[in-house]
DNA sequence: CGGAATCCTGCCTGATACTG
DNA sequence: CAGTATCAGGCAGGATTCCG
């Protein structure tokens, strides 16, 4: 209800005859686009691949994932929990208590985040240094680019001067 | 330069005594969270998805992500190619051609990705059920809640109508 | 404690126009 | 073709408040 089932029917010109790679349906509209764009957010991801087996409480996932605001957990917990990837579990106790937990289905996709989150690890540095690479080259080409605008500033300066 | 390259070095001071669990650093200048969000933006996730081994032009992948700005595709493009995932080439021809493809890199990431789409296409029949069963087990408690807000209405009204 | 409701800001997006 | 620039608008997301 409310959000990511029927949308505006986004009809796809798309491929034509390039299937000589492997493809899969990218409209927006397809339902693998659907699920891809919720679990790939941010703090889907976070939530998930901090569900690792062991239950958690609102407040233990709020203070685990920095900088999520209690809004966007909310938000990202019932998602979740719609999609049957976790399950929420209310304890009628006073003060209220709320456990969070992976599904089965929730922890098969565990296993396929921890690969991502283990792939930023192992790669972290040369992403890093990549980085690093690329902001001195641009850096470099803007100060050439600067150089250029202003040589020809002046030459559109000495035309005008030229004949007023 | 700029955002996200030397800092913290991952020690994380965070939690207190749960040490029961894996953990990693969640904290939001943390440089895997860093990566993390970028790598698990939707649009940087179709991008590498899509280029698979074979490289692609820019309007060829403006295509097949359907409903991209090229705003949104050029950004991501440049994000992409900074953190050393995708190699961006420019052929100095009329009209220009600029060809874009996984580096080595980013091929790695490559193949955690596609897991990521495969699980997705995999399960997605059991998603759209556990919807369904959410999404009908929610109407029925809106209905009960709307229900008791009425009892309630009914019982203060005639509670206001014997004083007033 | 675990939310729901409200307000408000900023970014994404879409459209358009202009370069090279 | 492959962008960059700019502007309007809409909605995601943050901060705050209040309730069971």
């Amino acid at each position: 209800m409310e959000d990511g089932t029927s949308k505006s029917l986004g009809y796809c010109p798309d491929t034509d005859a390039d299937y000589d790679v492997l493809q899969w349906d990218t409209r927006e509209d397809c339902e693998v686009r659907q699920i891809l764009d919720r679990v790939a957010d941010k703090w889907s991801l976070l939530v998930i691949a901090l569900l690792d087996r062991r239950s958690l409480r609102f407040t233990e996932l709020r203070r685990k994932v920095d900088g999520i605001s209690q809004r966007m957990l909310t938000r990202t917990l019932r998602h979740l929990e719609r999609d049957g990837l976790v399950r929420r579990t209310v304890h009628p106790t006073v003060p209220p208590r709320v456990d969070y937990e992976l599904t089965p289905l929730g922890a098969t996709l565990h296993d396929t985040i921890r690969a991502l989150v283990t792939w930023t690890e192992t790669h972290q540095n040369e992403i890093a240094a990549a980085r690093a690479a690329y902001d001195v080259r641009t850096a470099d080409e803007q100060r050439q680019a600067e150089q250029e605008t202003e040589r020809r500033e002046q030459i559109a300066r000495s035309v005008s001067a030229g004949r007023p």
